[in-house]
DNA sequence: TCTGGGGTCCTAGGACCC
DNA sequence: TCTGGGGTCCTAGGACCC
């Protein structure tokens, strides 16, 4: 099926034969099951994942999501639940995951021509080419080649359109069907419909919490309401995104496949920090510190930066206490990622957005307008000097090869403190099993 | 005591230009 | 008494994703 200009898709339902099809693979509760692949102990026990600083749960398994912990849920208001039900408590161990998701994904790419990694547990397949007969059996085979070669279970949704195809991927786990695939292609119109119907418009793609509320003061609850709507008027109401979703649950493929990952637009590092902070010269320290941070990721993406901008604030779930946040930018003359130009320029800022008096609970760098490296762009004014740039070049490769040799801050600046006793601390992380020669896993 | 981190896209409104 | 109109660009804010 081609894909239509929105202004020429007719607001009458459209069962058009479809050309694309896409199939979505989906880690079942990624980061507790990357977990539980190192660690035998914990495959029958509810799971969780706390994110940063051990705040918040951002993973569950099936157990513990039954047991009525949520993502989301502040690790303080669980912790009866986790008591009470013997649950496991992981620290997020993002290396890991990531390793994890990179051999997973390596391996989807054999089935198929085109793949486009979502994120870091889903990717979107192109089964296209594949016949409606092969598409289920091909579906089981890699859910079971992912499972013996990983020990991650996917569960895979197959549509002519990616909102109806993670759908799937939702049938798959709501029924827990075995096989771990299930296909929209070949079912009737009534027979989807059936299953819209029974899906609500928050759990679609596209569809937060916000839109739902709207939606539903319309009239629209299901899936299945939302698909016969009138497009015209949903884009006039909501905007083009929901327009999409809606013609994405006819069939209509508005969101195509990207196999080639954009280079990304901006890039931040922002944390709470484990204590608040009330004077200038800690928070001078923090911003420093992720300022080198920005900086490491600005050179591992091969990207400079013309913008920066930091920001900081304090607890707004603290009621008691005054709230404060504020935030402020700067342009560079020349794109840069030398760590020493982002410490200073982050400091200054800083310096001019402090206020004292207050309990400061965040802070975060963030910059953006990014470009290759390789873009130099001499300035009007003769600033620019080639020897000037290879040689800060020269000493940030230095710097990154150092600490990716002997470790993370093996070298670091001052500005970035010795002590930081601001930092959180993630008291329950895993081993780096797949990132760390000394953590390797033992068998004894 | 304790409430994540890191992204993208879309839209509305203002500034500016002819 | 009359007080253009339309296009484009930029930005901030809001919504979404995991």
């Amino acid at each position: 099926m081609r894909q239509l200009p929105l202004w020429q898709v007719p607001s009458v339902p459209i069962q058009a034969p479809p050309s694309h099809i896409f199939a979505l693979a989906d880690g079942n509760n990624f980061y507790v099951e990357c977990e539980r692949a190192f660690d035998l102990t914990i495959r029958k026990r509810p799971v969780i994942v706390l994110g940063n600083g051990d705040g918040c749960v951002v993973a569950t398994s099936r157990e513990a999501k039954s047991f009525g912990v949520k993502r989301g849920m502040p690790h303080f208001l669980c912790r009866p639940l986790i008591e009470r039900y013997n649950i496991a408590v992981y620290s997020s161990n993002y290396p890991l995951y990531q390793e994890m998701s990179d051999r997973v994904m390596s391996l989807l790419a054999h089935y198929t021509p085109r793949l486009e990694v979502f994120s870091i547990d889903e990717a979107y397949l192109d089964f296209s080419h594949l016949s409606k007969e092969q598409l289920i059996s091909s579906g089981q085979h890699v859910c079971r080649e992912i499972y013996q070669r990983t020990g991650i279970s996917l569960s895979l949704g197959i549509a002519p359109s990616k909102v109806l195809a993670k759908l799937g991927s939702e049938v798959v786990k709501r029924q827990r069907l075995q096989t771990g695939v299930f296909s929209f292609v070949g079912l009737s119109a009534e027979q989807i419909d059936e299953i819209l119907s029974q899906i609500l418009v928050e759990d679609l793609l596209g569809i937060g919490d916000k839109l739902a509320v709207q939606l539903n003061r319309e009239g629209i609850i299901t899936a299945r309401r939302l698909k016969y709507a009138d497009h015209a008027w949903l884009r006039h109401r909501f905007g083009v995104g929901v327009q999409r979703v809606a013609l994405e649950l006819r069939g209509i493929c508005c969101m195509p496949l990207h196999t080639t990952p954009k280079p990304r637009k901006a890039l931040t590092v922002s944390l709470a920090f484990g204590r608040p902070i009330e004077h200038l010269e800690e928070l001078l320290e923090a911003i420093s510190h992720y300022s080198g941070q920005v900086g490491v990721k600005l050179r591992q993406h091969h990207q400079q930066t013309t913008c920066l901008e930091v920001f900081i604030r304090t607890n707004p779930f603290d009621k008691r206490t005054a709230q404060y946040a504020r935030s402020a930018q700067m342009t560079f003359a020349l794109p840069t990622s030398y760590t020493p130009d982002l410490i200073r320029a982050a400091k200054a800022l800083v310096t001019q957005i402090y206020r004292p008096g207050y309990l400061y609970k965040k802070a975060g760098v963030l910059v953006s307008a990014l470009q290759p490296e390789e873009v130099i762009q001499p300035d009007l004014f003769g600033a620019f000097s080639w020897e000037h740039e290879v040689r800060q070049a020269a000493q940030m490769a230095l710097l990154d090869e150092i600490n990716r040799r002997y470790g993370r801050d093996t070298l670091f600046f001052a500005a970035q403190g010795t002590q930081r006793s601001w930092q959180q601390r993630a008291r329950r992380r895993s081993p780096r099993y797949t990132t760390n020669w000394q953590e390797v896993l033992t068998v004894t």
